[in-house]
DNA sequence: CACAACCTTGTAGTCAGCTTCAAGGTCGAC
DNA sequence: GTCGACCTTGAAGCTGACTACAAGGTTGTG
């Protein structure tokens, strides 16, 4: 079950280029397994779910250093902080993920209502929130 | 109700520095309502709420690139096309900042479980996937 | 064993998105 | 009118996250 794949291999299964998984392992944040006799890096699979969890939660917002300190071993009361924190902070992306939704789906109707009039005024639809600020 | 702001204020309000309004500027992507008689910007309430929209979608992902287009007027039709690739784009980023929630609930959860055991493997559960890798 | 397609290290360059600086102009309170 | 807190422009500098390049080593196929 242990899948040992090639950096270019790893790569591909994740959908990165090779030279952001060396620009990973420079960073610190994601090592091969090993070197084959090759001097070749070697990974397996539990290497190529971190490179995607990275990868997810990178298109979230998150910055390489948050992730590195979520998925570096550290005491479990001091991990357990810092995930409260980034769900804290999963919590607030998705509000703002959320209304930036709405407000696109009531520019798309708004778009849609008034595609007959000849008249189109999405942009202030755009610019209005739909909800308190904060 | 057409308050004027400053550039200060502005800012304030929406919680960014002034320079990061000018730097928009440059960028085109939000230009003051008119000047001063002494040439300060001047800023109403509609560049105030299309600047905390600007702030929310990058805070999602989207890049200044992105908002741009978004915001930009265009033919209704075009815009409408526009739109929904970017609600598209936000239903994926739903799915992975769901996925990250989901995977540091579980981390959390498997955290407290082992606290009294002393052994704490959180980072396996980090680095694996609770879903489908599509 | 030759050849292409991979891999290695190290260094330098790129781009987005700010951020800081210098040298000054404006505004409101005293 | 002068002081300090604001504002102006233009240009240079910074950080994060890659990305490309040079110069060479490894591996699998015919």
């Amino acid at each position: 079950m242990a899948t040992n794949l090639t950096i270019g291999e790893l790569a591909e299964a994740a959908g990165v280029p090779t030279s952001t998984v060396r620009y990973y392992e420079r960073t610190g944040i994601l090592k091969p397994g090993g070197r084959s006799p090759g001097n070749y890096r070697v990974y397996s699979e539990s290497e190529l779910e971190r490179l995607r969890f990275i990868r997810a939660a990178q298109a979230t917002g998150f910055t390489l250093g948050d992730i590195k300190a979520l998925l570096r071993p550290a005491g479990c009361t001091k991990v357990q902080d810092v995930i409260q924190e980034r769900l804290s902070a999963i919590g607030d992306r998705l509000k703002e993920l959320h209304h930036v939704q709405r407000v696109l789906r009531a520019s798309l109707a708004a778009c849609r209502a008034h595609e007959e009039t000849g008249r189109c005024r999405i942009v202030d639809k755009l610019t209005a929130r739909s909800k308190s600020p904060k």
